[in-house]
RNA sequence: GUCCCGGUAGCUCAGCUGGAUAGAGCAGCGGACUUCUAAUCCGCAGGUCGAAGGUUCGAAUCCUUCCCGGGACGCCA
């Protein structure tokens, strides 16, 4: 108390965990270091708080668990926080069940009402990149896309939230054959007339990239095929010729690509045509999508294009990376599979992109942790990349004498109803951007439907912020790793754990303080909070979870926690809601603490949801 | 073949370093609207936590084996 910078403290697991700490050693010094295990409690009847120290305590020490409970008990100096502890209170095995005192409750939700809702920022803030977003040249963007964006801004928001700086990175796919391939094609249509380059959309760009592809690469199985089965010269004939046009087009695409390094100025025009069309596209979807990424997050892998060679150089002369086959490797401890740096035609893969990334973000950019949103599959190709750039010493800051934190955060596949790769009916990516009209154009409908009253212009907005909520939480609310089923009815059939559904909580808790203001009544800010309803304390515990349950989403990189916290606050919250008038409470005393109970649960709500990247609207 | 990830209610999913009678939502059934926005709330019903062993006071959670599903496996990104 006597040092006032330090926030007050307001977490009812931290102080009960001090107080259990000081009478577990009172009680057994033999095992003073013991942990109090302070949970909040499952269920209301057992109270709100529980250690569950007793019994591994016992277990240590070799003594009946209920008389460990009954020996920290006697011990236990809880002062005014909470109701008297007695043997009573021990239940099971030794569980020790706690109930705060209502006053104490209060006071604790007062100290956590501060501008930082209690999350204040750490003394020496660690620079954090997240990797997201990594949208490819001349493709059309689809729901894969979608979990790296949503998935990357709610982390790369959550993490901000906790003081860390935090540089997002685009590594957008932007060099190599494959983009080397659709250059060579965008550039020979245009020459041929077949093409506008100033009118060049997405839609043909992704045709394009289809067909280089397939121009490039002939079908070498099916000319073995014909062969084997013997399906007469003409058939073989025409393969043979796919495969020599084939490796025309390759040659074409290879010559592009040196043309492109070399910094062929007509070229490179053209490459830059099809960026812009992309990344133009790209980032008008993440701002639809409120998702912040902008021009400036962009690191394409074209701009390590110049480093790879004197990077690997460096490798070699360090006798960190060594030939095998031909090719160049480093070995990684505990990965099996050697991380390929330089193939034996002497090109570089995106291993090595990688690799000159990590050394950037780290030694440039002063990275403390590196986080990658990155589809779960490739989880293999991260484990040799991290290893690889660890042992070449690219993740130790300059100066530094442990290595910065590399992180996978992957995520799973996005699945139909048929729980197969979610597909249009045709076999086709769904683009993303018909995935939002259409989500809009339903939630538009609901919006009318349900909220006739709204304004006209007010109903476009709040449905595009209904659609991008729904689409976000059913993406965020399921654990990251894990596929998840996409359903429009499921997402926008605004019951349940949905992301309208918080959406609701917010607009009603705003909608009482417009009511307020309608009839003259001021909340005040540092109205007692009284506690007497169930409904009451349930919510009060609910808030004082917020900040640990932020600081876990930092940990883990798993946002659904933050999405189930704010589910159960939003019910609580309707429950409270439901069960305690506000404005026309009768004492007035009740009335400012509900009043702000209400604000209180509204900056939480617009917070979290602020974090997660979804919208806050004020009525819908 | 090796390795990784998953399997929890009819459906979609939570379940923290092992803790009480495994929880939500949807769907089903039954209640609550002269509304502080019912896009809500309350109740009922619904489970051999893939299977079998093991560890222990206690296992959905940890270990082993197996079954099922998905994925990744040097010269594509």
């Amino acid at each position: 108390m006597s040092e006032h910078h330090a926030p007050k403290q307001f977490d009812p697991v931290v102080i009960l965990s001090e107080r259990f700490a000081r009478a577990i050693r009172a009680a057994f010094p033999d095992a003073a270091a013991a942990d109090p295990m302070i949970t909040p409690s499952r269920r209301a009847e057992f109270g709100d708080f529980q250690s569950n120290a007793a019994m591994p305590l016992a277990k240590k020490l070799g003594v009946n668990p209920r008389e460990a409970a009954a020996k920290i008990i006697a011990e236990l100096d809880l002062g005014d926080l909470a109701e008297p502890v007695s043997d009573a209170d021990i239940a099971g095995p030794g569980f020790i069940n706690l109930r705060l005192k209502p006053q104490t409750l209060g006071a604790m939700l007062g100290a956590m009402d501060t501008p930082s809702l209690g999350i204040d920022p750490p003394a020496d803030p660690p620079t954090v990149v997240v990797d997201l977003c990594g949208v490819n040249l001349a493709k059309q963007m689809h729901v894969g896309h979608l979990r790296s964006m949503v998935i990357g801004d709610a982390v790369a928001r959550s993490l901000e939230r906790l003081g860390a700086k935090v540089v997002r990175q685009n590594h957008v796919g932007d060099w190599g054959l494959p983009i080397a391939m659709v250059t060579s094609r965008v550039r020979g249509e245009a020459e041929a007339g077949r093409l506008e380059l100033d009118g060049l959309t997405l839609d043909d760009l992704d045709r394009l990239y289809r067909e280089a592809q397939l121009e490039c690469s002939p079908d070498g199985r099916g000319l073995a095929a014909a062969r084997k089965w013997d399906m007469g010269p003409k058939a073989i004939a025409e393969l043979e010729a796919q495969v020599s046009g084939s490796e025309e087009a390759l040659a074409r695409a290879k010559a592009t690509l040196l043309s492109l390094q070399s910094g062929d100025a007509e070229t490179v025009r053209v490459w830059r045509t099809i960026a812009d069309v992309t990344l133009n596209e790209c980032l008008a979807i993440c701002k639809r999508l409120r998702v912040l990424v902008d021009e400036e997050h962009s690191a394409g892998e074209s701009s390590y294009a110049d480093e790879l060679s004197p990077l690997v150089q460096d490798l070699i002369d360090r006798k960190v990376a060594e030939e095998d086959h031909g090719a160049l490797i480093i070995r990684v401890r505990d990965v099996t599979q050697p991380c390929l740096v330089r193939k034996s035609d002497g090109g570089f893969l995106y291993a090595t992109t990688d690799l000159a990334a990590i050394r950037r973000r780290v030694q440039k950019l002063g990275a403390d942790r590196v986080i990658y949103c990155v589809d779960a599959r490739q989880s293999l190709h991260f484990q040799q990349v991290f290893g690889a750039a660890i042992r070449a010493g690219y993740a130790t800051k300059p100066g530094a004498h442990s290595h910065s934190s590399l992180e996978h955060a992957g995520f799973g596949m996005v699945l139909g109803e048929d729980h197969r790769p979610f597909k249009t009916r045709s076999g086709e990516n769904v683009k993303l951007a018909a995935l939002l009209v259409e989500a809009e154009e339903r939630a538009l409908r609901v919006v009318t439907e349900k909220n006739p009253d709204l304004p006209e212009t007010e109903r476009g907005p709040i449905a595009s912020d209904i659609s991008v909520a729904a689409i976000k939480y059913a993406d965020l609310s399921n654990d990251r790793v894990k596929d998840y089923v996409f359903s429009f009815d499921r997402m926008l059939s605004f019951e349940g754990n949905t992301g309208p559904y918080l959406l609701y909580a917010l607009v009603r808790v705003r909608s009482i303080f417009r009511k307020a203001a309608e009839r003259g009544i001021e909340g005040e800010p540092g109205a007692e909070l009284l506690l007497r309803e169930p409904a009451e304390r349930t919510l009060a515990l609910t808030l004082l979870r917020y900040p640990s349950v932020l600081r876990a989403v930092g940990e883990t990189l798993e946002p659904h926690r933050l999405c189930n916290y704010l589910y159960e606050l939003a019910s609580s919250f309707s429950g409270f809601f439901d069960a305690c008038p506000v404005l026309i409470a009768e004492d007035p005393a009740v009335r400012a603490s509900r009043l702000r109970l209400c604000a209180l649960t509204g900056r939480v709500l617009e917070d979290g949801l602020t974090t997660l990247g979804m919208p806050t609207p004020q009525r819908m």
